[in-house]
Order: C-alpha cells, then structure tokens, then sequence
DNA sequence: CACAACTATATTGCGCACAACTTAATAGCG
DNA sequence: CGCTATTAAGTTGTGCGCAATATAGTTGTG
C-alpha cells in the first residue's frame, strides 16, 4: 500500500488496526456457522450456552449479560429464540419478581457434548498454536480492558 | 476460573480466544461512536468512506465489497444513506450498466479532514504502543487468511 | 405505611451482516 | 445474430447489538 501521497496517510485502511480486528470477528463468526450447523445455535447464541454450560445454577438476564458484556436488548430476544428451541427454560425468581432466572432443560445439557470438539475445531482453523491464541487472547482482553476505561471517562 | 471440575473444559468462555476477539471488536465500535459523533458516521460507514478516500477514483460496489469484505446485501443500503447523508454519489456505470460508481461529493471530500484525528485518539484509547498495534494487526490478517482457506476447504 | 429512587427485564427502532433470491446487463459461444 | 451463462447490484428475511424508553417489582427513607 502506497501511502507516501497522501494528505492523511493515518486514515490508510491497511495501517490501521481496526480494520483486521473487524474483518476477522466476521471471519470467525462465518466459521462458526459451518461449525455449529446441525446444533441449530447462532454464534452468540452458543456463547450463552458455553456461559450456562460453565455454571453450576440458573443465571438471571443480567449476569449473563455481564458475563458477555451484552444487554437485555439483545439477550432477552435471543433466550426467546433458545426457549422456543426446546434449550433453556425461562423462569421468574419467585423471591424477585423482576429477575429472569435461565436454566439449562435436558436438551441443552445434552447439547454440550455435541459441540465439545468445536473449539479444537476452530483453532485447527485459525493456523495458529495454542500458545499463539493465548497470548492473543490476553492482549485482546487487555485492550478491552483499556477501552472500557477510555469510553467511561 | 476454575475449570478443573468440568467435563468439558475446552469449552470454558476464558480458554477461547473467540470471546475476546469478538469483544474487542464490539468495543472498538463502541468507541468509534463517541469518536465519529459529530460526523454522523457509523463505524461501517466510516470504513467506507476510509476506502473512498484512499481510491483515486470512484469505485464500483463490488471493488467496496472486496475491499471491506463485504457484499452488496450489505453495502447497497450503507451506500443509500451515505447518499442521503449528502457525502457520496451512485451513478451508473456509463460503459457498464450492470455496474454503480460510487463517489465523494465535496462535503464526503472535506469530511477527511474532520476524521483525520480519530485514529490516534482510538489509538490513545487502547492503550498499547503503535508497534504493538501494528503486531496485533499483522496476527489478526494471518488469522483472516487462516479462516478464509479453512471456509472454502 | 407512603412514596420516591432504584433495579430488572422487555420493547422499539435503527443499522448492520449475510444467506438466498431477483432483476438487469453483459459476455461468450455456436 | 441468438441464446445461454455469467456478472453486478438490489431485495428480502433473519438475527444480532445497542440506545432509548417503558413497565413492573423492590428498596430505602421519612
């Protein structure tokens, strides 16, 4: 990329980090489609499995949303879609009328085991180590970090 | 995290690195938001008009598309409101009428000056140096490249 | 207890993404 | 030239994300 002409050389697409960051986000959820067909789950919706797979009890709409940083704008359609999937059951907490509380039923148990290899999957896909992703990882999660105290500020 | 009692532990949200990707990228959004407020701009449309800038010339949908990784679905009504928004123009392809031109009118033109400082400001946000970025870019294009020969295998 | 402040979830509206499909124009081939 | 295949853009439908708002339930204070 040529960008020695131009008034605004920081604007070059190809020099910003944003761009690859966004590109490969859509790259990852289109992957997931193919391995998630047959389970019938969306890519955020197997997030919100992979988060009640993880807990030992039902999760209210707000701690699933802090877990994936996802609000009950988004969280409260895509449970819908998992009840009417026969996956989770929706339930009001009798000792507080306003909270949600989201269970796993038998079908969404059973579906772990489904999925178990999918990250193994992924990885084998991304051509990258284990040890590369997980560096990744932790560079991602701190400039989320960064970025959540720059928004707040 | 605890993940020692699990059947499953590869499936725990903190092992993977599609989490905090996808993350990161919805907080890169976020921040765009506040950046680009004031220009009227989503963070898509930004990309476009990152890749209008860039190009000497006016460029079809499908060059867009190939550019941002994205299709005409996507990219047709994006274009409409830039239209709308005074910022583009969509003309027919004289030579192939199959085809739409898409370019700046003056005020697309002057907005590059407006913008010219958010990539620093984003920077500044993330709170990683300029090389550390640029890696993460680089890592972050592999993986895209990774996924798209896995995708169509 | 009354009532204001707060909390949890749901709803609405808008703008992506993308698969699947439609429509129109062009290219290629006999 | 005529016809089929291909290409470009647009349309439709679904599912996010998220801001803004609404509704219902709870808490704290006097």
């Amino acid at each position: 990329m040529d960008v020695s002409g131009r008034t605004y050389p920081q604007l070059s697409l190809d020099l910003q980090l944003c761009f690859p960051l966004y590109a490969a986000t859509r790259a990852v959820t289109k992957r997931y489609v193919t391995l998630l067909k047959g389970t019938g789950l969306t890519y955020p919706q197997y997030l919100v499995m992979l988060v009640l797979w993880e807990s030992e009890e039902p999760l209210s709409v707000t701690s699933l949303g802090q877990r994936l940083r996802l609000d009950s704008g988004t969280l409260t359609p895509l449970l819908k879609r998992l009840e009417t999937a026969g996956l989770v059951r929706r339930d009001r907490d009798p000792g507080d009328e306003r909270r949600v509380l989201v269970s796993l039923t038998e079908a969404g148990q059973a579906l772990e085991e489904q999925v178990s290899g999918v990250p193994q999957e992924l990885g084998a896909s991304m051509g990258i180590t284990r040890d590369e992703a997980l560096a990744l990882r932790d560079q991602l999660t701190e400039l989320v970090d960064h970025l959540d105290t720059a928004e707040s500020s």
